[in-house]
RNA sequence: GGACGGGUGGGUGAGUGGCUAAAACCAGCAGACUGUAAAUCUGCCGCUCCUUGCGGGCUACGGAGGUUCGAAUCCUCCCCCGUCCA
């Protein structure tokens, strides 16, 4: 069970408000922290996440990172998976109906999103649940009443709703009950705290609401801000593929990062990272300055996210590697290989039997257009023959990143 | 149940019988410049075949049929979405 020695309520306020974007409301939150100093009883801070993607990026880690922040002080971590409001789907942000998952899918999700949470909470201190565990079981008669709580003009109030309205874009009624079944979890798990992105907020103050219509003190709310992706402007999210898995590799992890732009870099430092804002603001000053090269301010933060989901060891590495390549314009010192029959194929068919371009259209276009290095020189000729004998070694570069080693067999 | 509007390439969205593999924009890719940053510039951006050419073939505009020398464009039926009325 968590520590006792719970940090004065002011202390931990300050440490949880960075990076925040809004606590509903502060005071709450303060007079409950206080509460549970004196008492040593430690709050329930529960974050609630769909297993709607297969694996999890730094986007999901932002809130992730706080609730561990809640955990460090000694207050219990609730991780909910939506295993069950997964199947109807979140429709917030959604500007058309999400086809719904399947157990399956939901199931196999759940299981990598598990495997992959406790490379930031501390799994021994984790109370893990599943939304399926009340929501599963629960009656017409008690989803009756439960609706009942909630009016629907408040429900369309919502931005994505409301817009899917004007825009004359269907919605189904079984969106509706999202944020009042996930309001559900709030009441079963008598949450003191629960944690989203601020996207989540009209779900979280549902939440709150239903808490207090079902007698109970109405939750905390903190939500923290979306991260862009790597594109600076959109979201993260994997099915934009502006994403950084927290399962690459550290040498990806560390290029993706480094090519984010360099204001979002600041972003990134608040939301990714332990250092202080006020550090953080020196950093930036910095830069500005002159005094500090925006390369190496980013190669510090890339370093460091690197570092804590790889180790020290592998973020160090990772970051020579990327001097070793970008900088010095080496190949790098690990090149993935692909065993190929030997024999003379022409260019194009050795770069789509690799995958390094998926179909002859596109390899053609990445010769003409000088994207494609064999042996260390660019080859412009589609139909190069390339001989591949048994034993060979055959170094390939397609683009600036895609590095790869063919071998005859 | 009725009346009306709509469904086009990864996205937005033009196109109402041939000049349309389908404008434009976005996204994406390659190259130049760089700090693999941004911005900018150039080119590409369905698949495939070869003699790589302003070349040939195939597939594509919700689905299935039809009219036509020729259809994303016209007709019929069906499916899906929305609006209004009940």
């Amino acid at each position: 069970m968590a520590a006792a020695n719970f940090k004065p309520a002011n202390e931990q306020l300050a440490l949880l408000r960075k990076g925040a974007a809004e606590i509903i409301r502060e005071e709450e939150l303060k007079e409950k922290l206080a509460q549970s100093f004196m008492s040593g009883k430690p709050l329930r801070v529960y974050l609630g996440v769909d297993p709607t993607a297969p694996d999890i990026h730094l986007g999901h880690t932002v809130v992730l990172r706080k609730l561990r922040h809640f955990q460090e002080m000694g207050h219990t971590a609730v991780f909910l998976i939506g295993d069950f409001s997964a199947m109807i789907g979140d429709p917030t942000g959604q500007s058309e109906t999400r086809p719904p998952l399947t157990r399956e899918q939901v199931e196999k999700h759940s299981e990598t999103y598990l495997k992959q949470v406790f490379k930031i909470l501390d799994k021994k201190n984790t109370e893990v649940r599943f939304n399926s565990e009340w929501l599963g079981k629960m009656s017409s008669e008690e989803i009756v009443r439960l609706c009942s709580h909630y009016r629907l003009a408040r429900m369309l109030e919502r931005e994505d709703f409301r817009s899917r309205l004007e825009k004359n874009q269907p919605i189904s009624v079984h969106e509706l009950l999202y944020p009042l079944l996930t309001a559900y979890d709030a009441v079963a798990l008598k949450s003191d705290v629960e944690l989203g992105a601020t996207e989540q907020k009209f779900n979280l103050l549902v939440h709150r609401e239903i808490q207090r219509e079902y007698g109970l003190p109405g939750q905390v709310i903190l939500t923290m801000p979306i991260l862009v992706g790597l594109d600076g402007t959109r979201k993260m999210s994997k099915s934009l593929g502006n994403y950084v898995g927290i399962t690459d590799p550290p040498g990806e992890m560390f290029g993706k990062i480094m090519s984010i732009t360099d204001e979002l870099m600041w972003q990134y430092y608040e939301l990714l990272t332990d250092f202080p804002s006020p550090v953080i603001v020196r950093l930036q000053e910095e830069v500005k300055m002159g005094v500090l090269h925006p390369k190496d301010a980013k190669m510090q933060l890339a370093h460091t996210i690197v570092a804590s989901f790889h180790g020290e060891e592998a973020a160090k590495k990772a970051g020579e590697e990327f001097q070793l390549v970008f900088r010095d314009r080496q190949a790098p010192t690990e090149i993935p290989e692909m065993r190929l029959t030997w024999g003379t194929r022409p260019l194009f068919s050795l770069l789509t039997e690799t995958g390094l371009a998926s179909s002859r259209s596109e390899a053609e276009r990445l010769i003409k257009q000088g994207g494609v290095e064999v042996d260390g020189h660019v080859e412009k000729d589609v139909k190069r023959a390339i001989v591949l004998n048994p034993g060979d070694l055959l170094p390939l570069r397609v683009g600036k990143k895609k590095f790869l080693r063919v071998v005859g067999v």
